[in-house]
DNA sequence: ACTTAAGCTCTACAGGTGTAGACTCCCGAC
DNA sequence: GTCGGGAGTCTACACCTGTAGAGCTTAAGT
């Protein structure tokens, strides 16, 4: 009977608002968005998102826990791979491919560097989670600075194929992307000697 | 008589606030700022920054054109070198050192890939300085994707050693991070075969 | 049918934004 | 001296931001 949209449903309407603003802020940034934009984008009213999630600044939270649980694309399966920095590069060029989602926690943090509070909340998750999952799945010494290098390697990427971004970056067909990050992958992974 | 500060002096004062919004738009990105901060900063009012620029967005390309503008530390110099891999590492360590300004450009460009209008600006200077510059300094196929791709490593390490960062990348001594980037830049730089 | 309470919205406000237009100030030339 | 004009400022406006508080609307319980 009229499912015109959606009937009245806390749980699923609260889904529906952390999807907008996950999209949103990862298109934008904290700063970027306002709440009646990501309201109207989830069909409510600006002040629902404060009743849910008490603040945007809450709000923003929300959607950090949110992505930051996603196991993302460089976990150790990847690693476990016969050809792992083959695999890996397939992996980066494919989640980093403008309009693919799994790094929207990338993206989110990076678009919302400039807001102090928003980066002093995202940096403990992004090292909490992704870059803790990768310093597992790596061995030799130096774990913890291979682990972030790569991450911020991704991260480069990720920002320079999205919005606009650098044309060769967007251009270049996947196969020609892959056979140039794998050596430099390969060097990263390994350990040195 | 009275020196005390700055006197009536056009060409000077536009410097200062050039040099203020420089700061302003690498720390906070182009909507993280204000026209009443950035003038603020360079002891003017806001109005003046209109009258000089035209509007904010005109000081914006004024910026980007004239940080662009700087040979940076990527350029062909470096990649004479009889080891340009080694050469380039410490350079890239040294330069997307927190609090370090030579990749202001880099920074502005990425804390305001928020807004659609900023970043459409951004790009094309990348392009036409950093880019080209790289380009031509490489040898071997592929020399525009392994340019972009180099950029886009060397943007996500400035990113994320800035403002807060990810610790690993602000902590790890410069030598280790050297030698981390090393093998990786050589990879890259490299043709492949 | 009536009550209850959860789901949701409306109105309003205090503060911040970019910038247009009129204004004041002061140096230098006559 | 006084006058022109560039350097710099003041005031104001229309718009947008996050959010507090009161209000409405609907589904479920009995």
């Amino acid at each position: 009977m009229g499912e015109h949209g959606h009937r009245r449903n806390a749980a699923e309407t609260r889904e529906r608002i952390l999807a907008a603003a996950r999209a949103a802020f990862a298109r934008a940034g904290y700063d970027g968005v306002g709440v009646r934009e990501i309201a109207r984008d989830a069909g409510v009213t600006a002040m629902l998102i404060n009743r849910y999630f008490g603040s945007k600044e809450g709000l923003f939270e929300a959607v950090l826990d949110a992505t930051m649980a996603e196991p993302v694309v460089l976990s150790a399966a990847n690693l476990a791979d016969a050809d792992p920095a083959r695999r890996l590069a397939e992996a980066i060029v494919d989640v980093t491919d403008p309009g693919c989602s799994p790094l929207d926690g990338f993206l989110i943090l990076m678009r919302s560097a400039s807001s102090p509070r928003a980066a002093a909340l995202a940096w403990p998750r992004i090292e909490a989670g992704h870059l803790a999952r990768l310093v597992d799945a790596l061995r030799g010494p130096d774990r913890e600075a291979r682990a972030a290098v790569v991450l911020a390697f991704v991260a480069g990427l990720k920002l320079f194929r999205s919005g606009g971004g650098l044309r060769p970056l967007v251009e270049t067909p996947r196969e020609v992307l892959v056979a140039t990050l794998e050596p430099a992958l390969r060097a990263l992974l390994e350990p040195p000697g």
